[in-house]
DNA sequence: TCCTTATATAAGCATTTTCTTATATATTGT
DNA sequence: ACAATATATAAGAAAATGCTTATATAAGGA
């Protein structure tokens, strides 16, 4: 791999917060809401997390009505693979909103 | 691996600077003259990027006379070993000190 | 259409990072 | 002991990062 591409990626994880976003994915979809509630930290500070991630082609997003679903992509850059083998996940659920525990999780 | 050294060590390897100085280590030893000659920066930049590395556990050194050789840690994390078989080896010596065509070279 | 909800973007601020120059420390050679 | 060389540390400036609040956009329901 190029070193400006392991760059990129680099950074994109080596954030405690963007780590946890990948924790909570390595169990599928997760909505911005579950984010919130899991880093306690303000929404936009958390879509502004997740398109870093996104830019660096780690995660990709799904709309689903008002909610957005982001999950790892399949085919991930060897590098990132070796990463996230060594996550731990994360349980990915833990808010009350209906995006998770309403009628219309996950279609 | 625990979320917060996974951070450490992510850290230390997101910056292109010293990934190229992984990337020397990669061919074994090198000494410090070295690393400002391939950076382009100046000797105290390139000491503070090697305490980062050290830091997380990722270097070592040994001293040479005034000289002092870092070199990649045997036993590395289960991440980093990731990370490093991603890195491409860079050629390690491009300066005309003595430290490495001088007689001195490595003892 | 209007209101509500979910997410994204913008702007501003505090903290961290990464460089620089100047100086300190340690080793070698005279 | 003194001078020269290699590296480390200190201090300060500039840039990048990560948060906040405020606002914009988009979709769904009354």
């Amino acid at each position: 791999m190029e070193h400006t591409l392991i760059e990129k990626q680099l950074k994109a994880a080596a954030d405690l917060n963007r780590i946890k976003l990948l924790a909570c994915m390595k169990n599928g979809e997760v909505c911005v809401c579950d984010f919130v509630d899991i880093l306690g930290i303000s929404q936009p500070a958390v879509s502004q997390h997740l398109r870093k991630l996104k830019e660096a082609g780690i995660i990709t997003e799904r709309k689903v009505g008002t909610w957005k679903h982001y999950r790892l992509v399949e085919e991930q850059t060897p590098l990132m693979q070796g990463i996230l083998a060594q996550i731990q996940p994360l349980n990915r659920c833990n808010c009350d909103t209906d995006c998770c525990h309403g009628g219309n999780e996950h279609e």
